[in-house]
DNA sequence: TTAATCGTACAGTTTATTCTGTATGAAGTT
DNA sequence: AACTTCATACAGAATAAACTGTACGATTAA
């Protein structure tokens, strides 16, 4: 009965906030079995996560190393436990907004630099459109509000 | 001769940027149209978007609508023509990141208020797991973080 | 060395998204 | 009122994403 209730409950916290770190850019599964994970607190097997997210093996997998990427969770070793383990980082926080606003910084620095050149080679070709061109820097200027901002959410 | 050098520094702009744009949560059509619009710096018809995008009209009216709910575009009337005519809004910066965070902070309030409804929960049913109702604080913790976070960067 | 068990690559299937063409109601024109 | 022209709802086609099952190399156990 108590145990029941607990289930209920973790699904329930499962189901709400895998929503929100969905949003990060992650697929719903692989937010569920980040939120099971962090509920656990405790390291799981591959088929230990199957089982709890109805989803083959395979799916376990891709998700795990997606989530390794996103340094959301670790490989655990154990002794005489020969499967892989994982389990949930701490600071999710932190994690999180770091894993989320270096993914923008860089993207915002890449594009920025591929700005630049289009603006260089605007110039070297002599083209005139002083509105394109007025357009062109608001662009560029774009890309810095927006890394200065995602530095801003930095966590370290 | 010129003429074709805008056109082709256009097209690459609109790639950069688009790319840019999409990461806000636009489809890679609404992207692109937007930037086109933002470019040309002259309200357009569905018709004309849609010969310029080698899309169909159907495509341009869904995704236009896509762009006035990001508060992207703005309708806009001019005498004696008939068709709907759309503009991009200047301001860029602050419209996109406005819209942004304020999605990122309703969603995170929203959220909010279900953890709270499912920690009122817990502890009516006075459900006795230590580790589990702190894990839901850190959760609720959370999104209290990222809700300052995404109002430090709105822009008005 | 053989057998068992592991994680994952890969191909194929299912599901979801994006896009198109047709149809329709609304509004403007004659 | 009849005729155009418009935007968009809707159903279906094309494309992309998510997921599964089989197969295989690697590692451990016997």
């Amino acid at each position: 009965m108590l145990d029941s209730n607990i289930e209920d409950l973790t699904k329930k916290i499962i189901t709400e906030f895998s929503k929100t770190i969905e949003m990060f850019g992650l697929t719903t599964l692989e937010a569920r079995l980040f939120v099971y994970l962090y509920l656990e607190e405790r390291p799981l097997t591959l088929d230990e996560m199957s089982e709890a997210m109805g989803k083959s093996k395979t799916s376990m997998s891709t998700s795990i190393r997606s989530l390794s990427d996103f340094n959301l969770v670790t490989r655990v070793w154990k002794k005489g436990v020969r499967k892989d383990l994982y389990e949930a980082n701490e600071q999710i926080y932190k994690t999180i907004m770091n894993s989320f606003s270096g993914k923008w910084i860089d993207a915002a620095n890449h594009q920025k630099d591929s700005l630049y050149d289009i603006r260089k080679q605007f110039k070297n070709e002599n083209i005139t459109s002083p509105t394109l061109n007025n357009r062109l820097n608001n662009i560029i200027e774009f890309h810095q509000h927006l890394e200065k901002a995602m530095r801003e959410i930095k966590q370290d």
